[in-house]
DNA sequence: TTGTAAGCGTTATCAA
DNA sequence: TTGATAACGCTTACAA
């Protein structure tokens, strides 16, 4: 005789405890723990009530969200679908975002595309098959028919960094048009005169167009009243660091004594002109101006220290997820912008008169 | 009359098609409909398989992971915790996690500690609920309790560059003691003799133990052969930029003339010891040499290039989730332990005579 | 205030 | 080979 059978054996023994072992420990019903769980304050006897707190005690038992997501149709769950968790910017806001969805009681669940955007349809259906309760997106937002899924699931989207095409959604971003002012104004008061704008391939990624037309019309109304200034636009890409130096060599030329600068879109693209400086043999400041997007830890050390326009990654992601649990919560709004500004870290790289380093 | 009731109207309009709706549409039941799902070779009489395959296209129908998990009692989740996100180590790390995953049809859930060592426990429960079905540990397994409640929900784990104290799970890092000998031996043979190891606070976090005991042990058995060789270890933290200041001005004095070097434990580390060597106006080679755990991308820019000791980290995720998936399909081996080289990078922060910064 | 029972979308066991 | 049917762990009418 295993087990003498007074005592209803009171739980399998390693297995989680299930809303039925606690019910047979306090001795009601499912319904009643159930109740306690959900409704805790209302309708219930306060005797039931302790009894059925010491049963959950004793079992350490915790509900399956699983279980719930199947019965409620949702999940605790939100989906965050990233181009790529190599780019800091990413993990900036995937940081922000997981801060707050853990204050809210949320799970985030991960997605990265790895620069293949091909995939962004695929990530949504996955996710969703997971209940998730919502989407924070950011991507580069050219798979058009993906963000469109997001949105025919009838859950809400909201769009970081990149906008997706007529898609209502909200959307939380930097000030891009601020932030590139911010920065070619900046040197353009340093004294600097021909303005390069260095991007990657802007294809029809939203950030990278706005970035750039900000930096066309600053170049255009500012023309006015300084003398000399001249702005142009160039795409580089990972393998084409020929092409880099050479862009930069036209930039020296056009300048014709006149002082050049470059505004680098982000903190891939400011990497990838320091190395042509290094290949080039030039020195930041004197020989080239440079206001980079992305403040990054490293900025303050490369060479004279690079002059950067600091976005509020993290707080971009905790806003993101704000908006969501907000939406979720049954805010009904149209769309939002929420734009933040950018902030300018005057460095060595934008004096040009670099006093000879230390 | 909506609709004429000849034709049971397929399915309701919006929400997902489920696996009755299917067994609707194909005028089969919902078993023949599972059994298409999962053991589609078998007992499948032609005929019926096809109207089935169309129905489901029809309807483009998946099945619920969650009903699933909740039925079979596995989710296809794999639990991601890391001590940081914010860590590019962990990133790296995730990333190749990531991968492997995604190639098996896992979706990876991550929990971020944000640094506090102390929610790991939660983190662990939270992930088990949702029944993943194993765990990749990245944290400073400082919380024995917690990893031992993985190993006691019975769902393996993967132990990534940190051990747990005691605990029977597979182990991926890199080889830490090979990876300081590298570097150490590198700095003596370029000519540095008094050695600084600075890592952050050992605590009883084994890599960061394992790479002390490996340097400690370094110095031991290269001081017969080396003359004047001397080495110490300094405990660094993220405040404290006086006591780092102290502790390298220390260091020259005590080499009297023979070479100081640093070697830093990871790019954390680095970077203050950048910093540092900045507020103290030295150069990075000539007024002491340097060697550092993780090569970044901007480690080739600053200074003269700062040598750095390369971690396969996105090979490190990747073996990490590939052992889970292993043990998922059933693998059952005792515990492994596998450890991957890291590779030096030489640059001119380990190169005592440094010519004149272009 | 509590319990009974149905059902969420699956899979697995049994008959047919 | 296929179809009822009973779970999986939970919530929620509806009854009591």
């Amino acid at each position: 005789m295993p087990t003498p059978k007074t005592k209803p054996s009171p739980a399998p023994s390693h297995a989680r405890a299930t809303i039925a072992d606690v019910a047979r420990e306090a001795g009601v019903s499912k319904a009643t723990v159930s109740r306690f769980l959900n409704h805790r304050e209302t309708l219930l006897t306060p005797d039931i009530a302790t009894r059925v707190e010491v049963a959950i005690a004793a079992l350490a038992y915790s509900p399956s969200p699983m279980a719930q997501a199947l019965k409620r149709g949702h999940s605790r769950l939100i989906g965050l679908v990233v181009a790529d968790v190599g780019n800091p910017f990413s993990v900036a806001v995937l940081r922000g975002a997981e801060k707050a969805c853990q204050e809210a009681g949320y799970l985030l669940m991960l997605f990265s595309l790895g620069n293949d955007s091909q995939r962004e349809g695929e990530a949504i259906q996955a996710l969703a098959a997971y209940q998730v309760e919502g989407f924070i997106l950011n991507t580069l937002g050219r798979d058009d028919g993906a963000a469109a899924d997001a949105a025919r699931h009838g859950k809400p989207v909201v769009l970081v960094d990149r906008r997706h095409h007529d898609m209502q959604a909200d959307f939380v971003s930097l000030d891009n048009a601020g932030a590139v002012r911010l920065g070619a104004r900046h040197l353009t008061q340093a004294g600097y005169r021909e303005l390069l704008f260095i991007s990657e391939p802007i294809k029809n990624v939203s950030s990278r167009m706005e970035r750039d037309a900000a930096f066309r019309s600053f170049i255009n109304d500012a023309a006015a009243d300084t003398a000399g200034l001249h702005g142009s636009t160039f795409e580089s890409t990972q393998d084409d660091s020929e092409g880099l130096d050479q862009a930069l060599r036209s930039l020296r030329q056009r300048a014709q004594g006149r002082l050049p600068a470059v505004i680098s879109s982000n903190a891939v693209v400011t990497l990838r002109v320091v190395a042509a400086m290094a290949r080039l043999g030039w020195r930041f400041g004197s020989d080239l101006g440079l206001v980079g997007f992305d403040d990054t830890e490293w900025s303050p050390y490369i060479g004279p220290g690079l002059t950067s326009i600091a976005q509020p990654t993290e707080e971009l992601g905790r806003l993101a997820a704000g908006c969501l649990i907000e939406r979720l919560k049954g805010l009904n709004l149209p769309p939002r912008q929420i734009l933040l500004s950018g902030r300018l870290m005057p460095r060595g790289s934008s004096i040009p008169a670099a006093p000879p380093q230390a």
